[in-house]
DNA sequence: AACAAAGTGCTTATCGGTGAATATGAACAT
DNA sequence: ATGTTCATATTCACCGATAAGCACTTTGTT
């Protein structure tokens, strides 16, 4: 189970550590790729096997399914720790994500994610995300 | 699997370099044919001949059907991936996608897509995807 | 035969990715 | 407080992938 809140910067080659207490959960390689809200996903092989089986079904034929695949698909990319614990984020993904120099890194169940420090920042400033709210749109998912 | 997002440009000649992380994948020999939203489809060996199965059991009294059937296997010619890694495109397919110099390669599962590098980013900036909507599939895809 | 156009192959320079070495800092035990 | 260990940050050097230019070969045309 992929927990916290990270925070690393990339060096100049674009390189970010993944932290310690994620390493191991997230396996020696995983993917990224690009999120919701302006972050990048990463999924350990597992989720993303998963993942890549369900997008293959989609048709073809379809002009939907065509960019939700694209969108992924041409978005992701392998990444593999090495062994000083660093990860190389390819630049399209840093681009998408604004990363430059201070990122965080947070767990999210069954994936991480990966911010621009300033952007998480102020994504969590902002009113939407009141927790008091949150708990509230949770009654109605039943829990 | 087919994945990633890289830019290249086009020789005098027409010739692109595939991507080295896409090389091992395509293989030596591959084919490139017309594709749909105005770029072009490439598929290994493998993943042609599945393409090929899957159109010969349409039905040839449906116009529509032998349409579709023409449109990919007319415009199909098969590559080869020289020593320095490049390959041609044959001047009806750049054509058609209207490749001059600019080009972005994805990978998109079971085959890559070739690009014009503008009309790439042109139909990344439409609003082809919302996040709402991948979102909501993606639960539907359990994510 | 002469020429143009298209395809193929080679060479070189540059840049980005990769690995190693070292420095800094936090956590912990004595 | 001191030293030890582990995690992270930073810098540097090297290597391979790519871009670009040029030359040669093949093919087709006049």
């Amino acid at each position: 189970m992929l927990i916290g809140e990270y925070e690393h910067s990339l060096d100049a080659k674009g390189r970010l550590i993944m932290p310690a207490k994620i390493r191991e959960d997230i396996g020696e390689k995983f993917i990224i790729t690009k999120g919701l809200d302006g972050c990048l996903f990463g999924f350990s092989q597992n989720e993303w096997t998963n993942f890549e089986e369900k997008l293959k079904t989609l048709p073809l034929t379809n002009k939907n399914a065509r960019d939700f695949v694209r969108f992924f698909l041409s978005g992701a990319i392998e990444c593999e720790i090495d062994k000083q614990g660093r990860f190389l984020i390819a630049s399209n993904l840093r681009e998408y994500a604004n990363m430059e120099k201070e990122a965080v890194i947070i767990g999210v169940g069954t994936r991480i994610e990966i911010w621009n420090k300033d952007k998480w920042k102020k994504y969590n400033s902002e009113e939407n995300i009141s927790a008091d709210e949150i708990a509230e749109n949770m009654t109605m998912l039943g829990i």
